[in-house]
DNA sequence: CTTGACCTTCCAGTAACTGGAAGCCCTATC
DNA sequence: GATAGGGCTTCCAGTTACTGGAAGGTCAAG
């Protein structure tokens, strides 16, 4: 199968394709062309990688994920190991975002948005940074 | 006032100071020698953007908010507008955080983490695309 | 035999810094 | 006067995970 075929099944980016190849996450094999030919193995590792890449997990995790998938040997605590550290991430920025969104939409909510200067959300950016403590 | 004594007074690394003079946002002085000589202007523009990055919002966001807070005859719609966007994106992207906390946690919580091989998380990441809607 | 849609590689750019090398400036001490 | 230190300078490279684009090879259709 040929990378556009590849892509349209995995729904990755032919080009993030090549760079997966690139940074050694999957060797496809190659058509005496020089085209890459992937097998049904490549287009899952592929699905499985797209599908781990939509959890933000990183592409170093994704490494690692992807290396116990294919080891009938694991152990699930391993894979559970890394979720959970990613979990960790995830909830704190969900925690950072929270309370950017908190102060953020009550700056926008206190300024009159009309055509006068006078504006809360460029007093609180100037302002003295020990009141954000 | 010498690079070191405007990252103590911001907060803000020396590298990262001298970086927002690089793409423009400020533009202190310099002594005889070449040192940088940092204004209290220069040090509350300084602290400001501080700031406004600390809301995550973009440099090029930064640049208008400067512009914004440096012009005495603005419109405080045009400081809501960039605010409200930028609240926005926030939204969305803690939207996305939330459900892909929801279910990573889930799977998570449904795998042993033991010293067996088999991994609901692992099983999810495998699975046919079309189950994930 | 040419057109068009593929495919290839390689280089550059993105966002916002961060690290590090090579070297100048200034003060203090021996 | 030499030297050690800390702070300053510039410039280059690296980070993350791609993305865009140029130059050019391959292949099927007409």
């Amino acid at each position: 199968m040929n990378i556009g075929a590849a892509a349209k099944r995995t729904g990755l980016p032919a080009k993030t394709i090549r760079y997966y190849e690139e940074i050694g996450l999957i060797r496809p094999a190659r058509d005496p062309n020089g085209y890459r030919d992937f097998s049904e193995t490549d287009v899952h590792k592929l699905a499985f990688l797209g599908r781990a890449r939509s959890f933000d997990f990183s592409i170093e995790d994704c490494r690692s994920l992807l290396a116990l998938y294919e080891d009938s040997t694991r152990a699930s605590g391993d894979v559970k190991r890394i979720a959970e550290g990613h979990l960790e991430r995830i909830d704190a920025k969900l925690a950072e975002l929270h309370e950017m969104r908190r102060t953020l939409s009550s700056l926008v909510d206190s300024c009159a948005g009309d055509n006068r200067p006078d504006c809360p959300i460029l007093r609180d950016l100037a302002s003295d940074p020990a009141g954000h403590g």
